[in-house]
RNA sequence: CCAGCGAGAGCCGGGCGGUUAGGCAACAGUCUGUAAAACUGUCGUAGGCAGGUUCAACUCCUGCUCGCUGGA
């Protein structure tokens, strides 16, 4: 488990997109985080038990994390231009459609936890909801005591599993409770009573605004620190994000940003003292025609693999021709500087010297 | 010299006597437990030139220019 504030990058399909194990530990990476229902659908759960598990599959001998799929019971259940959802939601569990073949699937908190012992993570997650944004009261409710029922299905099956499989995974319950503060505290007080390993709080960045966001996460997380246990913030990792919740004693969070904007050009970097926290302050689109002939780095001072060799025209290029090698230049980039400010936020919290820091970079505390 | 065909935005290109073609490129924006090497927006009254017919022409007609093909 996590103990230090540490930043997980997502590799849905048992790779973050473009990288190898090896670049991953070059930029300093500790953990990834795969997804349940995807890996259930290619190659199948039953595929990677047979080859040992995930870590012998990927040959990635750091942690690991699943994801139960609850994100996908909001994904999925979304319309795309016109397409219509593709879940169905009961008691019992989940019905999915997929997105690859139409085909039905059922997912119930079981299914979910079975197929995350036969991935074999170090680190797994109990079936929830994800809860659209904005979400009625009365629906937030009422998933958000589903998803508890779901969470207690979870961890019976986890703990039956963990005995029978001699395994020692270690399973996070989830908060819900969408936008309203006597739910989210109701859902924490349930979650963090229960026998969990950890505590992940999800149905955050969904499309709320961001104080929104920090207010939900505030509620919920005296219950959480008093349990003594790590904390994982599902979903969330924009850069002040980092500061704005390891500042606060969450442990973890996983985002697919880096990567993603990565693959859409935008390098994150960091440029001189905020004096105010502009939007986009980090991040900046190298397909802009400016770096056409700039000979300096991606982020000045940046160590990583890609800044000790490359300079913004050449990465222009590649993104410009769409060449897989800028995909891969540029997701090293941003990995490593979410990784090195996560390490610079460790340091500072030991040091005592945080807020001078979060001041230094966001110019707020 | 004659005949046939063609000419459209930076490029390619379908259609049509009236109302947005479309694609690519270019430029910008968006992305927070990945249906994402994705998505969105902008590309300005573009129609080889000059006339004619018509309420209305990129579209029909005439001439010219240029290009391709074939023939003397």
């Amino acid at each position: 488990m996590l103990k230090e504030p540490t930043f997980v990058p997502v590799g849905t399909q048992a790779t973050v997109k473009s990288l190898t194990p090896e670049d991953l530990k070059a930029i300093g990476v500790e953990i990834f985080f795969c997804n349940t229902y995807h890996l259930y659908l290619r190659p199948g759960d039953k595929a990677i038990k047979k080859f040992g598990g995930l870590h012998k599959f990927t040959r990635w001998d750091g942690q690991l994390i699943t994801d139960s799929g609850g994100f996908q019971v909001f994904s999925l259940g979304k319309d795309h231009n016109g397409a219509g959802s593709l879940i169905k939601i009961s008691e019992d569990g989940v019905e999915f459609r997929s997105h690859l073949d139409g085909a039905l699937h059922f997912f119930t908190p079981e299914k979910s936890i079975q197929i995350q012992h036969n991935l074999g993570a170090d680190n797994i997650i109990a079936f929830d909801e994800c809860t659209p944004y904005p979400a009625t009261k009365e629906y937030a409710q009422q998933a958000l005591d589903r998803t508890h029922r779901w969470a207690v299905r979870s961890l019976i099956e986890h703990k039956k599993l963990n005995k029978k499989l001699n395994q020692d995974l270690k399973l996070y319950g989830v908060i819900q409770g969408s936008y309203y503060k006597d739910l989210r505290q109701q859902s924490a007080e349930f979650i963090c009573s229960q026998d969990f390993d950890g505590i992940a709080i999800g149905g955050v960045s969904v499309g709320e605004p961001k104080d929104k966001m920090r207010q939900a996460v505030e509620w919920v997380l005296p219950y959480a620190l008093k349990t003594g246990k790590p904390i994982h913030l599902l979903g969330v990792g924009e850069v002040d994000d980092l500061f704005d919740f390891f500042g606060q004693g969450i442990t973890s969070m996983d985002c697919t940003l880096p990567t993603r904007m990565a693959r859409g050009g935008q390098f994150l970097h960091r440029t001189g003292n905020a004096k105010f926290n502009l939007k986009n302050r980090f991040k900046d689109q190298i397909m802009h025609i400016k770096y056409k002939n700039d000979q300096t780095t991606l982020d000045k001072d940046c160590q990583c693999p890609t800044c000790q060799k490359y300079d913004k025209a050449y990465i222009h290029h590649l993104f410009k021709t769409q060449e897989l090698l800028g995909y891969r230049l540029m997701s090293l980039h941003n990995i490593y500087f979410m990784t090195h400010t996560t390490q610079l936020i460790r340091n500072a919290l030991k040091d005592g010297t945080f807020e001078k820091l979060k001041i230094d970079w966001l110019g707020r505390l």
